[in-house]
DNA sequence: CAGCTTCAGTCAACCGGTTTCCTTGAACGG
DNA sequence: CCGTTCAAGGAAACCGGTTGACTGAAGCTG
C-alpha cells in the first residue's frame, strides 16, 4: 500500500533541501534577519512545494507566533447583510495570508462562549465584531483580556476601533429620491434602539427630512427583522385604520428584512404599492429585484466593508496604531419598481 | 495596574492546586486510566475554576490530542437553509465539547483552501460537507488525505458516510397536497442535475405524480437561487405566452429562492397566485410568511439534519464505524396562501 | 513480617514549530 | 601572516499541553 498520509513537518522539508529546521522556518516566513544564498533559499522552498507542505497552526501558535486566524462574529446569519461582509472579510483575510472564522453571536447569548473558544483558547490573533451593542458582555470581556479587535457596522463610541459606512449618506439618498418624486410624508423604521447604525440613520433621516422640509417625518422602531418590519409599518400607517388617508406616502427602511414585512403589512391593508405608499429599503441583495413590486433600495458598500474591517485589524495584529475608519464606497440608490410619484402630486 | 492578562496554563492549576502537570491534565479531560481522590479532583477542578483555565487547543493539538473543533462545508451561505443547518451543528457540537466553524465552499472554488487551511493545517478534526457534488475537488484531497467526514444534505453515493433528510418525502407531501386541492398538471422545479437530494427529490416527484395519475408533471431544472427560479418557471409556463391556459395549475419548487423567483414570474406573466397558479416551496423559513400571498411550504427538517451531522462525525472521530443515516423527523406541509383549488375544478 | 497489590499520583519525553544565540569558514585589512 | 569581520546557517531551548512508564506508601496475604 502506497499510503502516505502524514503530514509534511518541517523537519522533513529541512531534510530534502538539505539545511536545518531552523533555516526552513526563516525561509519560509520571509524573514530578513538571516541571511541565506538564492540558491539555498530556492531549494527550501522547492522541497516545501514538493512535500505540500504546510505548518501545523497549532505549534505556530504555541511557538509564539500567530495563528493566522481572524473571527468574525455576527448578531444573525440568517441576515444575508452579514454574510456579503463575511464574503469581503474572507477574501481580504486570505490575501493577507490569514483564515477567517465565521460566529454567530445571537445578541450576547453565544459572545462569551466564542470569546472564550475562540480568543481563550488561541485559537485565533484578533477579533472583528459585527454585534456590538451597548452592554455587550464581549465588551466586558474585552477589556479583562485584551485581544486585538475591530468594530464594524455596529460601532461603540470612544473605542477609536470603528469599521463604519456612511449610513447617515443612506438616509439621504433615500430621501432625496423620495422628495423629488414629491412625498412629503415620508415614514422611517429604524432598528431597535441603541444600535449605532439604526441611530445614525435615523438621525440623519430626521434631520434631512426638516432639511427638505417635509410635512412629516414619523419614526418607528423595530427589529431587523421581517416581523419588525411589519410591526413598524403597522404603526405608522395606524391612522389608515379608520379608513382616512395613511398618514405618510412612503417608507423608508433600515433592513432588507423590514422592507420584505413592510411590503406584506402594506398589501395586507389593501394599500397598493407603489401607488399609494413608496417602499425604499436598506441593502441591495438580489432578493430585492424578484419580490412584487421589486424593492428599490440603498445599496450599501457591504463587501468593502468586511475588506477594511480586516485590514484594519490585520494592521493593528501587526502593531499599527488604530482608529476609526469609514469605508469610503458611497451608498448608492437601486431604482426598481417599488417607489413613485405619489398620487395627488402634481 | 492591576494588570493580569497572563493566561492560566497547566502549570499554574496544578500549581494552585498543589499536583503535577500530568494529575490536573487526566483529571480535567476525565480520563479514567487514573486514580485521585475525590478530594484531590475537587481541589483541581476548583483550581481551574479561579483560575479561569482554558487549554490552548494548539498546544493540545500538538500533543496528540484532538483540537475538538469541527468545520462545516456549506455551498452558499446565502442560503438561509444552511444557516439553520449550521445552527444545529453547532449547538450539537457543543453540547459534545467541540467547536463547529463555518466556512463557505463556493461551489468547489474554495474547497481546497479551506481544506488546506482547515484540515492540513491542523485545526480541526473532522469535516461536515454539505457542498459535496460529483467531481469535487473535495473528494479528491480528501482519498489522498483522509480525515473523518459525512456528507450531509448532498449525499456521495456508496460513501457510506452520508447524513440525509426524507427527501421524497417532501416531494410526495407537496403532490398529496396539491392532488388533493384537484391539482391534474404540476410543474416541480428541480436543481442543478447531479446533486443528490435535488435528484431523489425529482425522482420521487415523477414517481408520486403518475402513483396519483397526474395528467402533467414535467419537470424543469435551475440553480438554487432567485434566478434560477424565475427561468425554471418561465420554460414550465412557456405555452402561456401564446395566450392558452397555462400547461400546469400548480408548481413545486426545490429551494425557497426559487420559490420566489417563481412567484415573482409568475405574477410578471399576469398570472394570479393561488387562483392561476399554486406555489409549493420547500424549506420553511419566516421570511415565507410575509411574501404576497404567503408561501405554502414544506418544511425540512434543517436544524436536526445539523445535529444528526454532528452526531456521526464525533462518533466517526471517537472511532465508532460509520454508515448512512436518515434523520427521522418528517418533513411536514406548511399551509399559507398560495395554493388553492384550480379554478374549473369540482 | 516479607512480599505482592493497589492506590494516588509524578516524571519526563514528545508534539512541530519559532527564536535567540552560536559556530564556522572565508575574505579582508593591516 | 594573523586577527577581524561578515555571510550562511546550525543547535537547542521553549511554547503548553498529553501520555505511558514509573514510584512511594499503604493494605493485604500467608
Amino acid at each position: 500500500m502506497p499510503e502516505q498520509p502524514v503530514r509534511a513537518r518541517l523537519v522533513d522539508v529541512a531534510r530534502v533541501a538539505g539545511v536545518s529546521k531552523a533555516t526552513v522556518s526563516k525561509v519560509l516566513n520571509g524573514r530578513q534577519d538571516l541571511s541565506v544564498r538564492p540558491e539555498t533559499r530556492q531549494r527550501v522552498h522547492e522541497a516545501a512545494e514538493s512535500l505540500g507542505y504546510r505548518p501545523h497552526s497549532g505549534a505556530r501558535a504555541l511557538a509564539g507566533a500567530s495563528t493566522h486566524a481572524l473571527a468574525l462574529l455576527v448578531p444573525a446569519l440568517a441576515n444575508p447583510t452579514y454574510v456579503t461582509i463575511a464574503r469581503g472579510a474572507y477574501q481580504r483575510a486570505r490575501e493577507l495570508g490569514y483564515l477567517s472564522l465565521l460566529a454567530e453571536d445571537f445578541d450576547g447569548q453565544e459572545a462569551d462562549e466564542s470569546f472564550n473558544d475562540l480568543v481563550q483558547e488561541g485559537r485565533v490573533d484578533g477579533l472583528l465584531i459585527a454585534s456590538a451593542r451597548p452592554g455587550h458582555p464581549l465588551l466586558d470581556a474585552l477589556s479583562r483580556s485584551p485581544v486585538p479587535h475591530v468594530f464594524l457596522n455596529r460601532s461603540v463610541e470612544g473605542s477609536g476601533r470603528n469599521v463604519t459606512m456612511d449610513v447617515a449618506r443612506s438616509s439621504v439618498t433615500a430621501l432625496d429620491h423620495l422628495h423629488s418624486l414629491g412625498h412629503q410624508a415620508v415614514g422611517h423604521i429604524a432598528g431597535p434602539p441603541g444600535i449605532t447604525p439604526s441611530e445614525d440613520r435615523k438621525q440623519a433621516f430626521l434631520q434631512h427630512a426638516e432639511k427638505l422640509g417635509l410635512a412629516a417625518a414619523p419614526v418607528a422602531s423595530g427589529d431587523f427583522t421581517e416581523d419588525g418590519g411589519v410591526a413598524a409599518t403597522l404603526e405608522l400607517l395606524r391612522a389608515t385604520a379608520d379608513g382616512s388617508r395613511p398618514p405618510v406616502t412612503a417608507i423608508y427602511t433600515s433592513s432588507l428584512a423590514q422592507a420584505i414585512g413592510a411590503m406584506g403589512a402594506i398589501l395586507k391593508l389593501g394599500l397598493r404599492i407603489p401607488e399609494d405608499i413608496s417602499v425604499v429599503g436598506n441593502d441591495d441583495l438580489p432578493i430585492a429585484g424578484h419580490l412584487v413590486p421589486p424593492l428599490t433600495t440603498v445599496a450599501m458598500p457591504l463587501y468593502e466593508l468586511g475588506t477594511a474591517a480586516v485590514d484594519a485589524l490585520v494592521a493593528a495584529i501587526e502593531g499599527a496604531p488604530m482608529g476609526d475608519v469609514v469605508v469610503p464606497t458611497e451608498p448608492h440608490l437601486v431604482l426598481r419598481g417599488s417607489t413613485a410619484r405619489p398620487e395627488g402630486a402634481s
